[in-house]
DNA sequence: ATGAAAGCGCTAACAC
DNA sequence: GTGTTAGCGCTTTCAT
């Protein structure tokens, strides 16, 4: 049976008009009396149409409650304009961010965004899978803001077609990428602790595989805190609690008078555990953290550096606009923004022996 | 031009292997010398295949860095089997963890979710496009997570497709929703409010075009509240710092002992107020909120009710899937769940006089 | 087990 | 301006 005569059977069984399936857009042209062609070039609005065409088109579509297949219109145009996101898990405050202000600067530049979020459990596979169905649905170009995905796996679609790593620094020089100036939120934390006076200062880093940005942040908030002529308790951690209790254990025995965290989520957990311990911040230890999105971190007193998620947001999208359009950019973009020091009440100078 | 000339130009002009455009079903067929059928079969992991022909296919779709193409799949095939997800503006903390777990849950049950999201700026055209673009995508169900998007709205898709309202209540009786129970919710904050003897209390209301859940708890509080014989102050609010300069400086005049707001965001707002006020909480003024979502909000000692968000999220999932799945319930699912009151630090007895 | 042929719903040249 | 025709890349009967 032809696609015409199951139509027309379809259209029998039922007295006149199709019900069951989708209306499809030659259902519209029938009943507006046009061509399909026709009614293509209405519904694109573009190409040469009458008033009048137009205006039946529009009435019968409206009538029949005619949505445009954007499967079919896309494997006919050859390609869609819209743009893919692969994004970590969005629990992560940070993430969660910079998730709402990819959309809206997207919205704001009439750009629609094709979300595919991807958990951090199985590293790997399904996050490949992810890419590959982003990418089988012919998106006009990938953000990434996941660190699930690493640059080996972005190669082969690299050529294909534009990507931009969003938020996190890229390892390779071969990916185009805006991230946080991670180095500058360390160095500038690391120096805000020191300059208090202290001398014995215990850091959690974690491990370079569970967050490179994190990652980057620990070491270098060591490297620079050594710099400052400050003995450095580096402690490696994985799990959002790892470290905490070693590191309040320390502070409680007055071995080390401040603590500094990669995450303002990790410096919550240590506040609690200080204040389970009964130990006063930043009377007897001083806490510090990074990230500076959280609602309420000023209510409580948070000691942070606030990463510039909304320019990060905007440049993305500006970037990737400018990767899909005809005049896309010569060398790989790599572009690193700096955010603010908060400087906040859990630090204060070390306690006086 | 056909197809298939177009190919063989493509082929020959780049010495016996196409480069440009994408690597399609039929080159992996080539390579691998079998049909079309056979290489469309083994992607597709079904059918009588050889393991000869099999691995074939497969080598050659490796080597050639093959990608099925899930539009022109899921036009052939009709029907995609993701579901779409519509949501609201992730910046409020309580979308954003709904967003994560939502997908941590498809994921969990093996579904893929496609999100859309839609900024408030623009309530009704954009939103309603977005609706459309996913309708165009012709997923196989809906999750809608925002009230953008009214009731009318989605009703000439209702009987496309399933459509299921998650975290928010469905203010028509035609549409599955899972949604938290806003009105135990304000009856336990304002139980509890009422039971520490407060007789004077202002409670900061949400216009209902504005955010009906918010409406709904504000006004349940007000009515709870009245039940147990307090005078009630409401206040109609809408933008986020609405309302708090009026209830400070009743809270500073002794009109009010106690400030109960629709989240925790408004109890944040007010907080800050009252210590820019000089005002001490609980001492001169208590302050409640709701949602329980904010990292930290116990460290800030915040008053206030957990909703379920997993549970929702859960939930959502498991009926959509019952939804798209071949033994559909009978009904409107209507589910209602409850979270847990919060107490915190920031409610005491209102002050003596 | 494998292949040939007929579309899925739409767009895009190319006539009229 | 409008219609006709030929596909987009894939799945899917239906033969073989």
């Amino acid at each position: 049976m032809s696609g015409e005569e199951r139509r027309r059977a379809r259209k029998a069984a039922t007295g006149g008009r199709p019900t069951h399936g989708p209306i499809t857009l030659e259902d519209v042209a029938r009943e507006a009396g046009v061509s399909r062609t026709s009614a293509s070039r209405v519904m694109l609005g573009q190409g040469k149409v009458t008033d009048e065409t137009r205006r039946k088109v529009w009435a019968a579509a409206e009538r029949l409650g005619y949505v445009t297949n954007v499967i079919a219109r896309e494997l006919a145009s050859g390609g869609s304009s819209t743009v893919g996101l692969l994004l970590r898990d969005a629990a992560n405050p940070a993430y969660g961010l910079l998730f709402t202000r990819l959309q809206k600067a997207a919205h704001e530049a009439d750009l629609t965004l094709v979300t595919l979020t991807v958990s951090d459990d199985d590293r790997g596979r399904k996050q490949v899978s992810s890419l590959h169905r982003l990418m089988g649905m012919r998106v006009a170009g990938l953000v990434v803001a996941t660190g699930g995905v690493t640059s080996e796996q972005l190669e082969p679609f690299r050529r294909r077609i534009p990507i931009i790593r969003s938020g996190r620094p890229e390892t390779t020089a071969a990916i185009h990428a805006v991230s946080y100036d991670e180095e500058d939120a360390a160095r500038r934390l690391a120096t805000h602790v020191a300059s208090h006076g202290h001398r014995d200062v215990a850091v959690l880093v974690t491990a370079e595989p569970v967050s490179y940005p994190e990652y980057v942040r620990g070491a270098t908030m060591a490297a620079v805190l050594a710099e400052h002529g400050v003995r450095v308790r580096p402690v490696e951690v994985s799990g959002p609690l790892d470290g905490v209790e070693q590191v309040i254990s320390w502070a409680a025995r007055g071995e080390i008078t401040a603590i500094m965290c990669p995450t303002d989520t990790r410096q919550l957990h240590v506040l609690r555990a200080a204040a389970a311990a009964g130990l006063d911040v930043p009377g007897d230890v001083s806490v510090s953290g990074c990230d500076g999105v959280l609602p309420g971190a000023d209510l409580l007193g948070l000691t942070t550096y606030r990463i510039p998620v909304e320019e990060v947001a905007q440049r993305t999208i500006r970037n990737i606009i400018r990767l899909v359009g005809d005049s896309p950019p010569d060398g790989v973009l790599q572009e690193r923004v700096p955010g603010t020091l908060v400087p906040g009440r859990t630090v204060g100078p070390p306690p006086r022996r």
